[in-house]
DNA sequence: TCTATAGTTCGAAACATGTCGAACTATAGT
DNA sequence: ACTATAGTTCGACATGTTTCGAACTATAGA
C-alpha cells in the first residue's frame, strides 16, 4: 500500500518523460550488465558529470534536471568532495514498479 | 527484454505525467478491488464518459487527455454503439511495471 | 591565497501543454 | 427525417517547460 496520492505520482511520472530526465534516470537504475545478478543493496552512485556524459546539454541543462528528478522523490544527492553523487533508493524503483502491478494502493 | 526506445517510454511516461491523465489511466489499471485476486485476462472496459465522471474536466478537454494516452500506447479504445469503450491492455502494465524492475533491457 | 574543477542559479527566448466553448461527427431510437 | 446522446475537432488563450550562456558558489590542491 503506497501512501502517495495522485498528484505526487503524476510529478514523478512527469519528471520521467523527459528524454534526458529518463536517460539519466535509467543510467542510475541500471546498477548492473544484462545478465548479472543485481544487487539492489549497493546501489551504484555516479556523479552529475558522469551522469551527463553523452547527453549533449549544458552543464545547467543537466544541473536543472537532475533537480527536477530529485524534486519529484525519484533520485538522492549528495556532496562528495568537489563533486555531487547522485544514486536512486531500491524503494523508489519498487514504488514506482507496483504503481503498474497494484495500482489500487494509490489513493486520492 | 523491450523493444521500446527511450524517447518511446518518455513519452508514455509524460502522458502518465499528467493528475487527470493519470486518474484516468489508474481507473482502468484497477480491475478489481483492492484485497480482490485480480484476473488480468477479463480487464473492464469504461466508456469516455464514465471514465471522466468526477474529474470537473470539459469533454472536449477529457477527449483530449484520453487521445494522448492512446497516442502514447498505454490504452486502447474502440467504438460500441453511442459511446466508445477504453481499456488497459495487460501486457502494457507489465511492460511499464519492468521498465523499473529491469531498466537494462531498454536501448537508445 | 590563487587556481582549477564541479555544479548551481538566474534571466531570457523558443516552444509545448492544459483548458475551454463552439461547432462538428457518429450512433440509436422514435 | 428528427432528436437526443456520446465523443471529437478546432481555435484561442494562459501557463509551463526546455534550453542556453553568463555569472555565481563550493571544494581541493599547489
Amino acid at each position: 500500500m503506497s501512501n502517495y496520492s495522485i498528484q505526487q505520482v503524476s510529478e514523478q511520472f512527469k519528471a520521467l518523460g523527459n528524454p534526458h530526465r529518463l536517460a539519466l534516470f535509467q543510467r542510475l537504475a541500471t546498477c548492473c550488465v544484462p545478465g548479472t545478478v543485481c544487487n539492489a543493496s549497493d546501489a551504484n552512485s555516479f556523479s552529475v558529470g558522469a551522469l551527463g556524459e553523452g547527453l549533449n546539454i549544458a552543464p545547467s541543462t543537466l544541473s536543472h534536471h537532475l533537480k527536477e528528478l530529485h524534486r519529484a522523490g525519484l533520485i538522492m544527492m549528495r556532496r562528495r568532495g568537489k563533486s555531487v553523487e547522485c544514486w536512486i533508493e531500491p524503494a523508489v524503483l519498487e514504488a514506482m514498479s507496483s504503481f503498474f502491478t497494484a495500482p489500487n494502493s494509490l489513493e486520492n
